[in-house]
DNA sequence: CCATTTATGTTGCATAATGTAACTATTATT
DNA sequence: AATAATAGTTACATTATGCAACATAAATGG
């Protein structure tokens, strides 16, 4: 005699609300903003159950509602988002790329930008990483995440990075043993190098590159042939460009003699 | 018929209740959440039985028991973002009356915690200042600012606060020479100590205090008399305490004894 | 051997969560 | 401004879960 009542319902374990509550959260910390459409896709559940959901998020105060969805109310990550508009397809693939690089246990360092950004949001979901950052945004996000340890370098920001630079970050960045850097750049030289904008941004990046096990540049293509005046030092020991499609073909040779692969995300 | 107390069924199926109660609290552990339909699919028994189970590890305080299932309480989860909304009103007060101690050109340290982030927004406006924080928020926040100077100070992030903590954010302080700095606390004990949760951050404050020109602490109301485990060392040495309203008689002749001054917000 | 305890299964009903549908409001498009 | 498309609301149906009471079966102990 089989007993049905109770015991195994011919259902295949619908999620709990804490569960769709926690990664509802998680994904509002990374994107800033979360979408009842595709939430109830994504939980195979009615949209009727995210907005009861996203209710209640609300009256604890974790998130605020909107038309369509929901938002983070801190003024912080609004800002972000919207820089973050530009390129955001693009981003977000090398962000994939980048984060397929990464294996669970690493300790990583991401610099500041909004690709380095998109690398962080491609991690969200990831135990027992170790990430440090001159990112204050970064920080931020990846607090938010359990199983996951920052660590802020510190230093005077610069506010058009919202991110520690300085001596002081330098110097912290000597404290530390990373597995696997992602780095920004300024550009692309059509000549092979990743140059930048700032002294201090320049030689922060060449140091993480000469620290790092292994260092990757995130780059999307508004980089190619883009001229800034500082070229990174030492710039050639890097692992890998990580681009989101292939730059000229003269890029790419210099690339090639010098050393760092390119690796096209998608 | 059959002999069955020695035959190893199915391996996972049908676990005595510890076996099951170990495997419950990993899966927690590593999940967040479980589920009380998968668990009693998983080891093969009535779905009461789970009930039963989880409700003794709740009793034992191992879990929290939610509809269908059980979750790991966690007290640091929205401790943050739910305080945030606490007494705004108060915060906001003793935030005006902290960003009046302070003129312009001066070296302001603010501590993580949300009556300082209110401190921070009451310097909104202020030109010409330069900010320590160990507060990602607070940094994110000030370095929006024209004419605002943003030092942060790095280290491990402590998710529950969301700023940094620990031996690199403890040294860094040391680099500093602030003109006032405004401190949280846990709480203001009966006997006019400003006391704290942790080693970490009593240190932390202890050698602000120190250190700093003027150290104020800023406490709302809901902090009077709330005991926590760690005396913040050399509070005497304090300017003030900010408040937002008049503690008991008690208290407020105790910090005269010992030298901070009161001051009520407003 | 029986009585007792302990763990588990079963059942029925109360409660809570989710789904559905009809209708209204908002946003986007022309 | 009119329209279509998308989203929000409300009310109610459906399903899943919680709970308590009782049943069963093995273990325990005399």
């Amino acid at each position: 005699m089989v007993a049905d009542s109770d015991m195994s319902d011919s259902q295949s374990a619908r999620a709990l609300a804490p569960r769709r509550h926690g990664e509802i959260l998680r994904r509002l910390a990374a994107d800033g903003t979360v979408s009842i459409t595709e939430l109830a896709v994504h939980f195979d559940v009615s949209r009727q159950t995210i907005r009861r959901d996203l209710k209640q998020l609300a009256d604890r105060g974790q998130l605020e509602l909107v038309h369509g969805g929901a938002t983070l109310f801190e003024p912080t990550e609004a800002a972000f988002t919207e820089r973050r508009g530009e390129n955001a397809a693009a981003k977000a693939s090398i962000g994939r790329a980048a984060a397929a690089l990464v294996r669970d246990g690493m300790v990583v360092f991401l610099d500041s930008g909004t690709t380095t950004l998109a690398v962080a949001h491609a991690l969200a979901d990831r135990k027992d990483l170790t990430i440090c950052t001159t990112s204050l945004s970064i920080a931020l996000q990846m607090c938010r995440q359990p199983q996951v340890r920052v660590h802020m370098l510190g230093g005077e920001i610069d506010p058009a990075e919202e991110a520690a630079v300085g001596i002081d970050a330098l110097e912290a960045i000597s404290h530390f043993r990373v597995d696997v850097a992602f780095l920004g750049g300024g550009g692309l030289s059509p000549d092979g190098d990743v140059t930048d904008f700032t002294r201090n941004g320049a030689e922060q990046r060449s140091r993480m590159v000469a620290t790092a096990g292994k260092a990757y540049f995130v780059l999307d293509s508004s980089k190619f042939g883009r001229l800034t005046p500082l070229r990174i030092p030492r710039f050639e020991l890097a692992a890998g460009v990580i681009v989101d499609r292939r730059p000229q073909e003269a890029i790419c040779e210099a690339l090639k003699r010098k050393g760092p692969a390119v690796i096209v995300a998608e």
